[in-house]
DNA sequence: CGGCAGAAGTGTATATTTGCAGAACTGCTA
DNA sequence: TAGCAGTTCTGCAAATATACACTTCTGCCG
């Protein structure tokens, strides 16, 4: 699905140094683990500078987790956004799990390589889920033009009702978002608590109702 | 308030190297912008050994937004855990907002000039907030006591109702916190829109207010 | 092709942060 | 008051991270 062809070599080779990158990290992480591991180590490996390896993973961390935080992608998007009349913040917290699923879509063997490094560095896992908050402003987004598809489906026609005025349905995403982050807070927990089951998707659903709970007057 | 007398020699020292640091790392500032002072430079100040001061402040910034994270003193903690009746995630929020506006106590000059520090790196102000997560497990444990407290009220006699069995009880805890941390995120966000105006209370309260009804069912 | 504009990569210097091992100091006790 | 035990402080070395200036490379257009 994602096109090799018709990218210039200048993406192309973008790409590949970012996989080297992710790959030199994870595996010499398998290899000496995480804390042995330095960044000149990867630097070697995957043949660039120190420089570059900043320019692109931001930081050893980012190496090891992956250069790309686990964002919906478009389908995923587009879906969330059309899902009007289902609640927002459930919505979202699905989402944002089948995204967080979906992460190892492109490079399967990386993804479970990645999985064992983290299993073995609960830190990591913590650390994982606290990237996607690094784009918080997307995901608010996200959720604006999901809150606007509400409103202007709850309002046909030239009702006097035209749902929230938009700085209120600004506000309403950015809380949206924060709730959701403060549930996968809990989740993540949980989850890690657990051992990391495979599938984070039960501890999402029963944090969500536990969140119900406490807010209910 | 704070017992100077019966401290021993060693507690004192420990105290005033902890008030150095942050006094010159704050005064640093003021006079050059945070960005522009360095670690060795709030050490030749504070004249201690750049060791000493990362096992103190833990982090430069750690220095100049104050070492102790502005967590509940004993009375919040204490009025916290009786407040039974009421709601805990609300009372949670005001007890933390009270913290956070008590934190000059000791020393009201250092209070205001970090203020004034804070207020022209926006950044920190985010910071500032973030730490009170740094004593996550704290916070947990408080709103636990006052969970086993309202659950003791509830059943006085040796009723057949024990309220929620423990287990249950700390996770509430946790999730109870969870959600506090993401109402004062957004209310944090508000608050530095607004330009930090001194009392950060309103903003929980209308943050708060939103959140329960973006989780109504 | 030649060459230009901007993107990508690099080298160097400097700053932040941590681990470790040992020195100095404090509180206590004989 | 001598000295022991435990804490605090320090120096050193190494790792992570950032700023800035410089080089190299890619895409593109004449």
């Amino acid at each position: 699905m994602t096109d090799t062809h018709e990218e210039g070599l200048r993406a192309r080779k973008r790409r590949a140094t970012r996989e080297a990158i992710e790959r030199a990290a994870v595996e010499l992480s398998l290899e000496h683990g995480y804390e042995h591991v330095t960044v000149e180590m990867i630097c070697e490996v995957a043949d660039i500078s120190q420089r570059t390896f900043f320019n692109y993973a931001g930081s050893k961390e980012g190496a090891v987790l992956g250069i790309e935080p686990p964002l919906p992608d478009q389908e995923l998007r587009a879906a969330y956004v059309a899902g009007r009349g289902s609640d927002p913040l459930e919505d979202l917290l699905a989402t944002l799990a089948e995204a967080f699923a979906r992460m190892g879509g492109a490079a399967p063997e990386l993804f479970r390589k990645r999985r064992r490094v983290i299993e073995s560095h609960p830190a990591l896992a913590l650390k994982e889920f606290a990237r996607m908050e690094e784009a918080q402003s997307t995901v608010v987004e996200l959720v604006r033009e999901r809150l606007e598809e509400d409103d202007a489906g709850a309002a046909p026609g030239g009702a006097p009702s035209p749902g929230r005025v938009a700085g209120e349905r600004s506000l309403d995403a950015r809380m949206t978002v924060s709730l959701a982050f403060g549930v996968m807070h809990f989740a993540a927990a949980s989850w890690l608590d657990e051992g990391l089951p495979p599938d984070p998707g039960p501890f999402l659903a029963a944090a969500l109702e536990r969140a119900r709970r406490l807010t209910g007057r």
